[in-house]
DNA sequence: GTTCCCCGCGCG
DNA sequence: AAAGCGCGCGGGGAAC
């Protein structure tokens, strides 16, 4: 009697009736398991495989699946991601045979983000019975397992297969964060909010009013402008008081009115500061978002062309410093917020081996790095060469800097240069694991085309070299910026398994307003770009910092064997997190 | 009345 | 300060 084969995937999908199907793969792909199940009893057929056999979920739409089972209590070490994996695999320059994937075109979802879910009450089987989601990927069990056999073909045949992969598996995991970011939510102090719009603003005014120092702001305004009855947030019409006024700005947008002495631009100012806080991030928001001492924002992991996540609804990744001190701890908890250092910088200088830039960041500071190498005088200047580095820029301070850059750290420019040299061909650019900058549209190569005939005009020439130009630099920073989000993937895939490795602490050290699941144990509770914000009990707080170091090397070292690149961090353990 | 685009500004 | 990349959002106002 042979071993039965022990389940490397499980792959759930609606079958018939209502009813939901698992099937278990093992790593071969051949099925060693089959159960059928009503909806309801999902959550615990799914803990029972986790626990028993802790396989790799493959789910046709994360989001769609995980929250249910979240809700639930239950949660899972590993996904693969059928939706999001399909977007990466059927444009990747490293899949040479994708076109059965390109063929299974109901896999082909927009980028655009989910509708808002905010209800957490509708479950899938509810959305999908009535009208289905925008961006909806098929979630029937054939077609599932059918798409999975697609993937795990092309990912066979792939180039550089183990870093496609290590790509697959942070993408997925991601998706998985995605769905415990928005059940846990950040901790949120709504009194503390109150606090700040009250200092900023006046106190809280009755629906439809202004609040008392906006009125008094926007009066001394119109006085300064001997004009009582400007709009002020009206730009047109703000903008025709300035001219009126003497104020001979092109556009209303605070850096032009700082340059004019007038005495109406200071009030302005600071009244559109009022205003910005106001509309965004006033009373209303707090109304709409926070809930229990919680901010629930809807992350869309790969979101962006280049990797990173967007957000839909609530501005997840527009929190204003002003308002970090509302980011509380429950009491006995403690918030660790880490963010690293010039993350796209270290990428660069990883991906190209830039033996120079990786000296530079060495330890420190890459910015004050470059300073101490003799190549620039300040450290101002070296972030403005840099970041003129990675998004092409040519012109002021930073066209300046960027050609000393270009002297000292040539392997790292080279592989900017190619990349925006192939933008602007019309080419693809690929990051260091495999995600590959979507293709030009055949409209633009034939304009590109049109331009260089001898017949072509002026302006539509210098129209063409322009939208090239435009390209180049997108694709300049594509390559990096992507693999910064694969870095930063790779961190948070890594720190949220150590996190679920940690104790449980005893009812009584429970976070009280948040669900079951989170309450209990330190837990992700934000993250943008380079940052993250973990919520923890504060006798886990230093082993949460210290989860949040291991992770950063290990992504280090996962992304970059070898390398002597290094990622530093800026840690702080806190109740409240620091304005900044 | 609704839809769409632009402006301006918050974040990395 | 912005510039040079990537986003989301609210508001106004034109377009429908």
């Amino acid at each position: 009697m042979t071993a039965r084969p022990s389940p490397a995937w499980c792959v759930l999908g609606r079958g018939e009736g209502g009813r939901i199907r698992l099937v278990a793969l093992d790593a071969d792909g051949g099925r060693c398991g089959d159960e059928e199940i009503d909806p309801d009893g999902l959550p615990a057929l799914v803990a029972r495989w986790e626990r028993e056999h802790s396989p790799r979920w493959v789910f046709s739409d994360a989001a769609a699946w995980y929250p249910r089972l979240l809700t639930a209590g239950v949660t899972l070490e590993r996904c693969h991601d059928l939706r999001l994996i399909h977007r990466i695999l059927r444009h990747s320059e490293l899949v040479p045979e994708a076109d059965a994937l390109r063929a299974a075109t109901a896999w082909d979802t927009p980028l655009d983000p989910h509708e808002p879910i905010r209800d957490t009450g509708a479950t899938l089987f509810d959305l999908e019975a009535t009208s289905p989601r925008r961006g909806a990927v098929p979630s029937d069990l054939e077609e599932t397992l059918a798409e999975h056999s697609r993937q795990r073909a092309a990912l066979r045949q792939a180039e550089e297969p183990a870093r496609l992969r290590l790509l697959v598996a942070a993408e997925s995991a991601g998706a998985l964060i995605a769905a415990e970011l928005q059940t846990a939510g950040i901790p949120w102090d709504v009194a503390e909010h109150d606090r700040i719009l009250t200092a900023a603003l006046g106190p809280r005014p009755s629906p439809g009013t202004p609040p008392s120092r906006m009125v008094s702001t926007g009066a001394e305004v119109r006085t300064a402008l001997g004009d009582p009855l400007v709009p002020l947030d009206s730009p047109p019409k703000l903008l025709r008081a300035l001219h009126r006024a003497g104020i001979d700005v092109p556009s209303t947008s605070q850096w032009e009115l700082q340059q004019h002495e007038h005495p109406a631009v200071e009030p302005l100012l600071r009244y559109k500061k009022m205003s910005r806080l106001l509309t965004a991030n006033g009373w209303t928001w707090l109304d709409e978002w926070v809930h229990e001492g919680r901010y629930r924002p809807v992350y869309v992991p790969g979101g962006v062309v280049t990797g990173r996540w967007a957000s839909s609804g609530g501005g997840a990744l527009q929190i204003p410093r002003q308002l970090r001190p509302a980011l509380r701890a429950d009491p006995g908890w403690r918030l660790i917020s880490a963010d690293v250092s010039q993350l796209e910088p270290r990428v660069l200088a990883a991906m190209s081996g830039d033996p120079a830039m990786i000296a530079a960041g060495a330890g420190k500071d890459l910015y004050s790095g470059i300073v101490e190498a003799g190549i620039v005088r300040t450290r101002q200047e070296a972030k403005i060469g840099v970041l003129g580095a990675l998004y092409g820029g040519t012109t002021g301070d930073s066209g300046r800097v960027v050609p000393r850059l270009r002297q000292n750290f040539p392997a790292a420019m080279a592989l900017v240069d190619d990349a925006a040299a192939t933008g602007e061909r019309g080419g693809t650019v690929t990051t260091w694991l495999g995600r590959s900058s979507p293709a030009v549209e055949e409209s633009w190569s034939q304009a590109q085309r049109a331009a260089n005939q001898p017949d072509a005009v002026a302006g539509q020439q210098e129209a063409a070299r322009r939208s090239a130009r435009e390209r180049g630099r997108f694709t300049r920073n594509f390559v990096v910026q992507g693999t910064a989000a694969e870095w930063a993937l790779s961190w948070m895939a890594a720190l949220r398994l150590r996190l679920a490795r940690f104790e449980e602490v005893p009812e009584s050290a429970a976070a009280a307003p948040s669900g079951p699941v989170f309450s209990r144990r330190a837990h992700l509770a934000f993250f943008l770009h380079d940052e993250v914000i973990v919520h923890a009990p504060a006798e886990q707080a230093e082993a949460a910092a210290e989860a949040i170091t291991q992770s950063a090397d290990a992504a280090g070292r996962l992304l970059f064997p070898g390398s002597p690149i290094d990622f530093p961090l800026d840690l702080e353990i806190s109740e409240r997190s620091a304005e900044k």
